[in-house]
DNA sequence: GCTGATTTGTCACACAATTGACATAAATCT
DNA sequence: AGATTTATGTCAATTGTGTGACAAATCAGC
């Protein structure tokens, strides 16, 4: 009885088929003092889904810095005042930036450029012209490289046992198959055992901080978990009017 | 609806990756008690691709040791407190370090001196003053011989196996055929048999650290490798929205 | 160098798995 | 019982992967 349409589309921004977890939209702070060329950065970034701060030299971008850190520093080789060359190697000297990843932009394609400026620090080279299709192929491997190695951490709660470097999940030893969110879902509930998470912390943690979903939903993906993991089902428990935990001790109620 | 050219170039600078099977840089311990010798060599080093740890003596050298093995050491004959020629007896006489080559530096030039150097153990042997280009030289020759030990170890999961030294692998019992980036790609996953690996990081191990390639193309050199390896192939799972991983127990999954 | 064979990275499409919303049933509390 | 809260089955949209084709790049012989 209703014909109303009932799909609505998740934020469009991170539908993108590269299939990073983004939790946060990428911030990238250009250092340039061409406005044009900072100007078609800051549009294509925008545009695909990153969040774009322009500094047209190096102590604008250093108060940027100072302010807040991006997560990948998009850098001109050429600039009025201190080279990009020694910025790199400055911020690479400051252990509060040496870990933000830099990319050079340079009109030079010598090799021995592209050594000196790798040499200083930097974690990638793009010559111009670039396409802006290169531009963002580079931006997300050079984040893809900083992302958190996959935890290989081994939880384990009675006989259920979960493996996050493998990705498997055993119960008595034997192999249990449970879809991308199930897992995660479990991995969060045991690795805080006992806790009693709410929907709304489950939603936040699990599906990530700015995602809309339905708080019903996580009751449907508690339910595909208790079925795939069978007996060790019984290790999810509803609290009443808060939300869900993972204990220990299964519950005695038997299954029918 | 495509008229756009769907071939893009790839970036010349890149281009020299087939060339050299090199897994990591190189990494080269310099204990040498001079600032500029050691200086000239850390800079000629970090431009052809090493990486050069200094130790100014053989304290500092053994406690960089202890924490992490070179692929190679450059040590200096003359040294502040211990000589270098007893640091080398030390370590080829520790079975942690006995593997490590060293490549003794000197002033001297005397024939009695070289043969107490190699027979203290060291690899090799440069007098000063000397040129940065035989010092490349050598340190190549030195790590080109140790080379094939290292790979050469014999990978085997189930049925599978694969020789890095003779560049073979085998399904039981009869050898298989693959491309050069398909074999890459199986040792990787192979040497971390169980693990996940996600596209990023298949992409930054085989290919390779500052290549911009499309995650996708991970997927086609799977089912390449999976092709190539025939029965074999069902040892590489897919793990949705994660990646894939080599396992021992080969999926069940019938082949059509 | 030139040439033909091989390898490689992309793309477009097909297909299967997953997902989130919703309706309804069941359970639990007061 | 009545009111809330939770469980479950179903369905369409969406996403992730497999695959064949293709052109560029590389390699191997000459």
């Amino acid at each position: 009885m209703y014909g109303t349409p009932r799909w609505r589309k998740l934020n469009p921004q991170l539908s993108s088929r590269h299939s990073l977890p983004m939790k946060t939209t990428p911030r990238v702070l250009i250092v340039e003092d061409e406005p044009a060329i900072a100007e078609l950065l800051t549009i294509n970034l925008k545009h695909n889904g990153f969040a774009p701060v322009w500094a047209g030299d190096g102590v604008a971008a250093q108060r940027e810095l100072d302010a807040n850190l991006p997560d990948v520093i998009l850098l001109d080789w050429m600039l009025p005042g201190q080279s990009g060359l020694s910025l790199a190697r400055k911020w690479r000297a400051d252990p509060r930036t040496k870990d933000v990843p830099v990319i050079l932009l340079t009109a030079k394609s010598d090799e021995s450029d592209k050594i000196a400026g790798l040499d200083a620090g930097a974690d990638d080279y793009i010559t111009k012209p670039f396409s802006i299709k290169e531009m963002l192929a580079r931006l997300r491997a050079v984040l893809r490289r900083r992302s958190p190695e996959i935890s290989s951490q081994i939880l384990t709660i009675g006989e259920l046992q979960l493996d996050g470097s493998t990705h498997r999940v055993t119960f008595q030893d034997s192999a249990l198959k449970l879809g991308p969110t199930e897992f995660k879902l479990l991995q969060h509930l045991m690795s805080h055992p006992e806790r009693v998470h709410s929907r709304g912390q489950l939603l936040d943690k699990v599906w990530g901080d700015h995602v809309y979903i339905e708080e019903r939903t996580v009751d449907v993906h508690i339910k595909r978990l208790r079925e795939a993991l069978g007996q060790g089902g019984l290790h999810v428990e509803t609290v009443r009017g808060t939300g869900y935990r993972i204990t220990a001790q299964a519950s005695t109620i038997s299954v029918k």
